[in-house]
RNA sequence: CAGGAAUGUCGGGUGAUUACGUGUUGAGGUUAAACUCAAUCCGAGGAAAGUCCGAACACCACAAACUUCGCAAGAUGUUUGUAAAAAGAAAGUCGCUAACAGCGACCAGGCAUAAGAAUCGGGAGUCGCGGAAUUGGAAAAAUCCAUUCCAUGAUUCCGGAAUCAAAACCUAGGGAUUAGUGCCACAGAGACAAUACUAGUUUGGUCGCAAGGCCUUACGAAACGUGAAAAGUAACAUGAUGUGUCUGUUGGGGUUCUCACAGAUGCUACAUGUUUCGCCUUAUGGUGACAUAAGAGCGCGGAAAACCCUUUCUGGUGUAAGAGCAAAUUUGGUAGCUCGCUAUGACCGGCUUUGCCGGUCUUGAUCCGGCCAGCAAUGGUCGGGCUAGAUAGAUGAUCGCCUCCCCGCGUAAAAAACGGGCAGACAAAAUUCGGCUUACAGACAUUUCCUGGAAC
RNA sequence: GGCCCCAUCGUCUAUCGGUUAGGACGACAGGUUCUCAUCCUGUAAAGUCGGGUUCGACUCCCGGUGGGGUCA
């Protein structure tokens, strides 16, 4: 789990992002970001309902990735924001599986990682 | 022994590393906080779900009374109440509960027919008792024995409409017999005070010169049948009536038919009686729903999960309620005099909007155990325990071990050993409780019920 | 978190407790045409699921499932 500095916890600034932040595309999960001006990056997990109707399933996403993002913080560069919204066909998946997809778009799509 | 149903209990344990949240302690930090670090404790459910009910708690509205503050507008606090109407809800009875559409016990109905009971009819043989006859035997005769027939009782078998008929399970179970309205398709005369309508015939009256018209009485006319349901219900006995079929003849016509009479038998409706069911009255028992018995009177369909009626109950909104702080807009009031004196600022309020904090903090109609009261639901009492409080939302990830279970191997069949899968179902707190409903891998208990197998 | 509504052929829809559940578009088959379109005729195709009330339920009542709206 992540410490409560590094998530992105204010109603606001999600709005922002989704407003002007860039987006990419991945197979399981889909990311958008957006540079803000403090030297710590700042993450949150979005599962709608669409992904599954249980909230069992939806919390165990979300947990998932939270647990990857704090393994490799080191990679990411400070002073971004990050939304994660997870897919449909991400449930049921190994945390192995979605390691690699993440930051296989990451590395391809963005320049977040250092 | 195996399987199923019902009811109840449980819904893995333990350890390591590393994260997250509340609390506590310590250190740092700060005017004080915020915050950072370390240690430690604790950290989802039986349904947390659906949101179908009920309550607690909070606030609001209206009315009345009192209190305090204020110049006033008004505000604060306490107590009491929520009428009528509208709308909605509940209602078998008694009890339990804070309350409930919940729970317990009981009542009624369903299930519901079986087995069986009782009753009726029929058949068969056997046995018992009684009567009659005949032949045979004993014998002079009476009488006795045997055989046959009739009647009756017991036993047994078969059949029959309605009646009685257990446990478990199910029931939004007041009123359709009276406050009323509407509905009951098709079929049927008729679906609730039913006996239609038409042709034709007919009684009486009236109008008309007449033909005939109008009103009216009866026949037509059977209630077979139709239908989910037919004017309470079904059975038996007796009586008399009508009618069909068969048989017979001392009859008439007549020639193989018809009428009449007699007998047997079937059917329809009627009357009377007995019994069963329903309503009613009275008595007895029960707190009561009701039950049982007796009586004489009655003959009234179904459906209220159609509208509705009766009795009883309900002021409204849900922590996104509200309360606090700050700002803005608008508006009301007042004392003082540094400024200003048409106005603005300051202060004290009111309305509205926005933002932030916070949501009372998890000690509760609480949990565990013992005893007492009660058929039980439940209540009382004594002792012990503290067991999540997040706020875009903590309880996660990785790796072991232990049992549970499954598969393979093994074996005649099991067991052990070995190898593999490895807690694997439904499912995540959001103000809090009590129920209901729905989802659910597997384990255990009860021995209550049902089915099958084996042994005695 | 609270509140409210809806579900009928492939699609859009109709329905008084008594039906073979009606219509339009589409689909399929046949006809018309030299061929296609148009047009004509015909056919198939549905009550979201499980219970209850009733002689009888798409309709009335209860529960589940799915979908949508609203407050914030």
């Amino acid at each position: 789990m992540l410490s409560k500095e590094h998530r992105l916890r204010n109603d606001k600034d999600i709005k922002t992002l989704f407003a002007k932040g860039k987006g990419v595309f991945g197979l399981l999960v889909n990311i958008k970001y957006r540079p803000n001006h403090i030297l710590v990056s700042r993450f949150a997990v979005v599962v709608g309902t669409k992904v599954s109707k249980k909230a069992v399933v939806r919390n165990r996403l979300r947990r998932q990735i939270n647990e990857i993002i704090f393994k490799r913080l080191k990679d990411f560069r400070p002073g971004v924001d990050v939304v994660l919204m997870p897919k449909k066909e991400a449930v049921g998946k190994k945390s192995i599986e979605f390691e690699e997809e993440i930051f296989k778009t990451l590395k391809q799509k963005t320049r977040i990682l250092i």
